[in-house]
DNA sequence: TAATTCTATTTGTCTTACAATTAAACAAAT
DNA sequence: ATTTGTTTAATTGTAAGACAAATAGAATTA
């Protein structure tokens, strides 16, 4: 990119990096639907002289993209467009949000409440049933059950049966894992819990949208809430 | 990072680069607290020297942070912590569900039902206001109402006042926006949009949150229901 | 004091070279 | 004919060094 472009870029005050311009080139590949997920792209040497860029500038383009997520690459097999974005760039985000428990609580709050209409719509028999065993290995567990919980809300994230918020699910089930473990443990409710998580199994069997929120809501509030106190108390 | 570390990294099948090994340890940092938002990190030329690999291995690990909306950097001046992430990653990570309908349109319903009950219990009567006047000016505008439309919806993703959830607004409204482009332009429906609005204003005003959430959700059902019936007609 | 110029620091880009990985082609052995 | 081993060549991965561009802060001048 030497020269040509007269660079009537008066407007934008910061003026984008090369490397942030060829990101944008590639992702336009997908907009304008010239490239799919799955496609293979050019070697980094076609992809230097088509964009007349330096392979450093490249690279930094590429690894920027393969750590969002949106392409992969292998030694000697070359550079692809992947399938779906994954989990891992949200957990690297998240980590901005390190020590902010209020808006982790609330964003899986969020993040749950919007996935459970469409699970409440979409999951299957098998899911259920899936469902009715973390149920029950809680139960036999009352007191390391932290697992069983986590999975029991993974399974309802993944039954919404959607790549884009499937990705956020994890990240943030995992976020708030661990965040518990640093708090109090002595703060388990295993009654509570299994009721909870029974009156949603309920719904979702039921397929009942609106019901589903609402058990949803109460056991998410109730967690907060208890969590919200917890962090207070050592204040 | 030449040498010494015996690689029994007998496990891993897909050995990491450096880049993502640096990625991984610059993230650490955020972990382990010691560096938070905001904070200055070292210059290229120290962290070369802590991290033992070349400029141009740091230089793509750096820029895929900055992609990923975790870093951002001036020349002269250094590489900071951003304070929050923004909607620039997830906009690039939305490319790869281009032309995906089904699952951009539920994305979105989830992520605003999610939003909705942050928001009824967040929303501030500012921001109250600010909806009765994208309803008013959509009232004014019964031919061209779609960016009232749409403001009236970012008006609630950022009354939830959550920086996480926050960043996937933006994106998702504007990918809808723009697949609402491409179908008929025919198919609006000024009066009824209208009136949910005015029952999703009218529960917001109340704080009460599952009454916003079922007049969202019906709103959003019907939006999508549209949508579908269209996009079948076409084949 | 205020405006201007200079300087040094830091990020941004390019070039070149070589290393590591491994799919694919080929050869050898069974 | 099938397996096994070997070579080759294509592609990504890493390194070093140089120079360019931007600019905060110091030095200079009006």
């Amino acid at each position: 990119m030497n020269l040509d472009q007269k660079d009537v870029n008066i407007k934008s005050v910061k003026r984008k990096t090369l490397s942030k311009q060829v990101v944008d080139q590639i992702i336009q590949l997908l907009e304008n639907g010239h490239f799919k997920a799955g496609d293979r792209l050019p070697t980094e040497l076609v992809l230097m002289e088509k964009l007349h860029v330096s392979r450093p500038v490249l690279r930094e383009a590429l690894s920027s993209l393969e750590t969002l997520g949106i392409i992969h690459r292998k030694t000697r097999e070359g550079t692809f467009f992947s399938e779906k974005i994954g989990s891992e760039p949200f957990s690297l985000m998240l980590a901005l949000s390190t020590g902010d428990i209020p808006s982790i609580m609330e964003a899986r709050i969020s993040i749950e409440l919007g996935l459970i209409t469409l699970a409440a719509k979409k999951i299957t028999d098998k899911q259920l049933e899936e469902l009715r065993k973390t149920i029950k290995k809680m139960g036999e567990n009352p007191d390391d059950y932290s697992e069983f919980d986590k999975e029991f809300h993974r399974i309802i994230g993944y039954s919404a049966n959607n790549v884009i918020v499937e990705s956020l699910v994890d990240p943030l089930l995992n976020m708030v894992d661990q965040m518990l473990r640093q708090v109090s443990h002595e703060h388990k409710d295993h009654e509570e819990t299994m009721e909870q998580h029974i009156a949603i199994y309920n719904a979702l069997k039921k397929h009942d949208v609106m019901e589903a929120h609402t058990k949803m809501y109460n056991h998410l509030e109730y967690g907060r809430k208890k969590i919200m106190t917890i962090i207070n108390e050592d204040s």
